[in-house]
Order: structure tokens, then sequence, then C-alpha cells
DNA sequence: GGGCAAATTTGACTTTTGTCGAGAGCCGTG
DNA sequence: CACGGCTCTCGACAAAAGTCAAATTTGCCC
């Protein structure tokens, strides 16, 4: 990909203001042009990830909480965003980080893949640009018909986007009426390939989603909140990329699990790094089966359900013991 | 390694500055302390890594003589800091891209094998601060005893330093009298394994010397310039790590090479990614012959030497047809 | 517990940066 | 070739960030 003469100064400028430390208006007459133009340079050098700002993730890794919440439930590691203080609104926090969490996993050549949910497109939607030409954004299941805000083609595009990487979409229904029917297009090549690939990413982001009315599958009209219900008294526990897994994070045997495409539970789990990332603190439940099913790796939430974990593992301990 | 209550709040100020996007007075107000302090908080979470900031080095490999070279000489990556424009001093700007490319190549949990020399220490002297913890950073070679301002140790532990990495230093000399000495202490348990770990490394830095009167070897003593001329006359092309090099890049057979303690280029090449930066317009001779050796996959070179390469590149191809 | 040195914090000031509307240049079109 | 519509650039002002000496706090020793 070459770069555009307009980037060309983009990045000059970028380059003597960052790099070398020069002043605004230094680069400025340097590049004969004027400050002011300068200064818009270097903001659209910031918007594309030709300058790169990241911060530091470890004060929140860095927590007695979150090195107990690691030994418990044996993950690789975990992020604290802390709820009370800081900002208004404390789920922006947790998003802000997941951001910043996963733009420190990502390295270059990475395949990715997204699930969707408004976790991940909040996340999508306040990541911060880069440059990382060799990255591949994947979609880890099947899209929605209706017209959503979060559909799981625009959180991976939105995120590819971002990172300046390709997205690979998933051109299927996330859900089917016949079981039959879904069984025919996993076999068709182009949906087998993908979703075949899913395997061979190094990286997974998703959020898990709970089994009630708000769930974004009623929401949006793939179940109705009825069915809903049924599930959940059939052992349904959670949400994964679409999927309903139960208490132990397997897919739950039903009708609907048959009938939807999206990437199978042992394919996830070959990735290796698997970033889940949980806002609500109604998501206890489902986070618990996702971490029992080995979904998760690596976790980014909130204080509260910090607390809330490892309360649940110590009294898991002391039935043990 | 827990933070220390210092720097948690130069965590929190950068959090809130750089991931959230507040002003300094707003975050001042969050934690309570002054604009002021904040502003000091801010700038230390830039100089010790906390806080990140990297611009793209794609202008300078995205250039048609740089993918010729690419392709003439088979490397991996070139770079070639434009030589005419922007500062007064070329060389600064030709270090100023060799720190930038190396800590763009630098991932997590890398070792990295380090040099010394003028070019590396300028390197090291103008690099950013980075937070890397798992980070290895080694000598390549033994040290000189004179009190010489770009010394081994320095170059290596400086750029540990930068790096927030441990430093393995070596504490051999680099040139011994005899060559029976230089042999039992290369039989060290201490020096060996650290020479046998050279190897593993997955990036190494350095540069190339030149074979004359101003060579560091010659300026800390090691050599005299009478000794240096007849090394010259012998086929010597250039110095790799304290090492004479010949014409096609293997160590030249003689009693200096014998006496050193140094990196087997054998293990060099066995480095992944080898970064070679080269400032000065005279070590033409000793980068072809670097090259030739299979030193140097990524290359950072000035503008002029990078023409004088290309040059050389296409008379080899005439004569060659 | 008093006193002293070092480190930290601050208010006030200066410098640097961000922004916005006006104007200049640049097409394609009628 | 004149005309809008478009983007790009600049000057001037406002906002934000950097700096420094003075004030305050902290830690430590006697």
């Amino acid at each position: 990909m070459a770069i555009r003469p307009a980037e060309q100064l983009i990045h000059k400028a970028a380059w003597l203001y960052y790099a070398h430390g020069l002043r605004q208006d230094e680069v400025a007459s340097q590049l004969n042009i004027s400050r002011a133009s300068v200064a818009m340079y270097l903001r659209k050098a910031r918007e594309t990830g030709i300058v790169n700002i990241s911060t530091s993730t470890q004060l929140f890794t860095d927590d007695v909480t979150a090195r107990q919440l690691e030994d418990a439930f044996g993950l690789d590691a975990v992020w604290i965003a802390p709820e009370n203080a800081y900002l208004a609104d404390p789920s922006t926090d947790i998003a802000v980080l997941a951001a910043s969490v996963f733009l420190e996993l990502v390295k270059k050549g990475d395949r990715i893949g997204v699930a969707w949910g408004r976790t991940v497109y909040t996340i999508a939607d306040i990541m911060s640009f880069a440059d990382l030409q060799d990255v591949t954004v994947v979609q880890l299941c099947g899209n929605l018909g209706a017209p959503y805000s979060y559909r799981p083609d625009q959180c991976t595009m939105e995120i590819a986007r971002r990172l300046n990487a390709k997205g690979l979409n998933f051109y299927a229904p996330l859900v089917l009426s016949t079981e039959e029917l879904a069984k025919s297009l996993r076999a068709e090549p182009v949906i087998r390939d993908q979703l075949a690939g899913i395997a061979d990413c190094d990286l997974a982001l998703y959020s898990v989603g709970a089994v009630d009315a708000d769930s974004h599958l009623v929401k949006c009209g793939a179940l109705s909140p009825a069915e809903m219900e049924a599930l959940r008294s059939q052992g349904a526990a959670g949400v994964i990329a679409g999927q309903i897994i139960d208490a132990k994070g397997e897919v739950l045997d039903c009708s609907y699990n048959r009938r939807v495409i999206s990437a199978e539970l042992a394919s996830l789990r070959a990735i290796e790094k698997r970033l889940m990332v949980v806002q609500e603190d109604t998501k206890f439940e489902p986070l618990l089966s996702a971490i029992a099913g080995g979904l998760c790796t690596h976790l980014v939430i909130g204080a509260h359900m910090a607390e809330r974990l490892l309360d649940h593992a110590d009294e898991a301990g002391k039935k043990a013991s």
C-alpha cells in the first residue's frame, strides 16, 4: 500500500513533532506550512494511528483482587476497572480499559476473532486508531437480519477500521428457521472455511450475554421472551457468540443452538488469548459459566463483579475443604 | 512487581488524561491535586514508559529505494532517513529513526542482543522509554577496560533501563592479550552460558565498524593504528560486535579475533531479526561485508548510503547479466 | 518533640497548542 | 469562462499545557 501524497505531510509532521520533539511552529517552518495546518495534521496523525499513544494497563492488573482472581479461576490475566472512583459512567471505564487491553494484546500479523453485542460495540467505538495492516479481524458468528445497532458485521468492521486491518465478514444469518438449513449452510465452502479459520485466531474479543428478556437475542427477534425463559429452565446459563451455553460452559443441547451459524466452542477454546469483557453486574452467572467452560483466559471486569467472583471462589473453596 | 504508591498517582493521572481524554484540570480535580502536579505526573508517565507515544516508521520503508534495496540484497526491511531535509544533523535523524524502528520490532518477552559503539549508544540515548518488563537485553560482546563512553555494558544497560527490561551484562574483557587466556575464559561457565544464550535472542541491534584509525577498536586501545592497517591488508573489511570480518562477512582468521570474547557470527545469524544501523557514509564497504555475511535482516541507513548501495547492486547486476 | 534537609505541591506566569471562520485554490459543469 | 461547491490553508483568538520559584509537607535524625 503506497502512501498517498496527502499522507506524506501528515507523516512528516508527526515524525518531526513526536519523534524529534520539535514544537509545532518549528515543524511548520520546516515544512513551509502554517502552524495551524501542523496542528491539524497532527490530529489526523493521531486519528489514523500514524501516531500511537497508549497507556499501560498495569495499574489494573497489579492489584491484589486481580491476582487472587487469576489464581482462583486459573486465568492468564485479569483487569479490574475501579467502579466508584474516576468517572460518571462506570461501564465506559470498563470499555476504555478493555480497548487498551485489547490493543496491548494485539500483535502484528495476528488474526482476531470478534463477537458482537453492546459491550463489544462500545469497545470498538472508543478504541483508538492503530496502524496494523497485517492484522485480520474475523467475525465469530453469523449476522442478524434486523436493523440492529450492534450487528456482528458492524462490530467486526469497526474494529478492523480502527486497526487499519482487514475485516473478514460472514455472510450468513446468525439463526435459521430449520436445523436442516443451518446444517446445509454450514457445509457451504464459504461458510465452512470461515468457521474453520476461527480456530487459527490468535486473539478473541467477546462478552457474554445473559439469558433473560433483555438479551440481544430477544431484542433482535432471534428468540421470543417465552422461548428464552424455556431455555433457561432447560439449563441455559449464558450466551456466547450467539450460542446458548449451560452452567458448565458447554453448548446447550437445544434446537436453537442447532439452528445457529457460529464458531464452535472448541474453535474458540483453541484461540490462545480469549479476552472476555463484562460490563454489567447482572451477568454474574453467565460469566461464571463462560469461565467454567474455559472460554476466557483474559478478563476485564468492574470492581463490583470482581468482588462477587472472588466471594464465589472463596465459598467454593470452603465447601471443598 | 507491585506498584509503588507514588506510581499509583502517575498511573491514574495518565489513565484519565490519555485513555479517557480528560483535560489536565479535570484530572486534577478528580485526583484532588493541582493541575501543575498533574502536568508533572504526566511528564513522569511519559518518561517512564507508562505512556507510550510511538510514530509509525512506514514513511521511511514505503519508498521505492527502500523496496529496491530489500529486493537487491534480500533484506526483510529497509528504512531510509532522508538526509537533506528536516534537521541540522542527519545522523541524529538516522538514530531517531533507528530507535523508533527498534521499538517497533521489540515484542513482549523478547530477548535482545545489543552490541556497542557510538551509533548504538546514540540510539540508546535518544530512545524513548517503554514498559517492557519481561524483556531481557543481553550484551553481545565483552567489555572494554578503558573509560570509554560507549562501552558495551553501558549500551546494554542504557537500553535495558529505557525499556524497563532486565539487562544481562558480560563481565569479561573484549580483548585479551593471549589466545590461550581467551580460550580458557570462553570455557568459563558464566561466560559460556552467556555466549550460548545469544543465539536465543529474538532481535539484535548493532552497527558495523570501519577498519581504519578512527575505529573504536583503535580509539580504545584494543588495536594500534598500525595493527589495524595490517589487518586491513589481510582482508579486514569491517567490525561487528568487536570482531573483524572480511569482505564476505566471515570472521577474519587472525590472532586478534582469537583473542576476542564476543558472540559467534553463527549465533548472530541465528537471531531472527538483525537490525543494523549505519550512520556514517564512510562505512560503505563494512556494510556491504556485513550484508554479504548475512548479518543483517533489517537495515536503517541514510539516503546517501541507500543510493550508493543501490548503485552498487545495479553494477553487480549488470556484470552478472 | 524540635529542627533540618529533601521531596512534593502549588499559584502565577509564559509558552505552546487547539479551534474556527474567512479566504484562497481547485475542480467539473453548464 | 463564469459559477457554485468542494477542500485545503491560514491568521487571530481562546484554551490548555509547561515552568519555576516559593510554600508546604514529609521523613528522619538527634
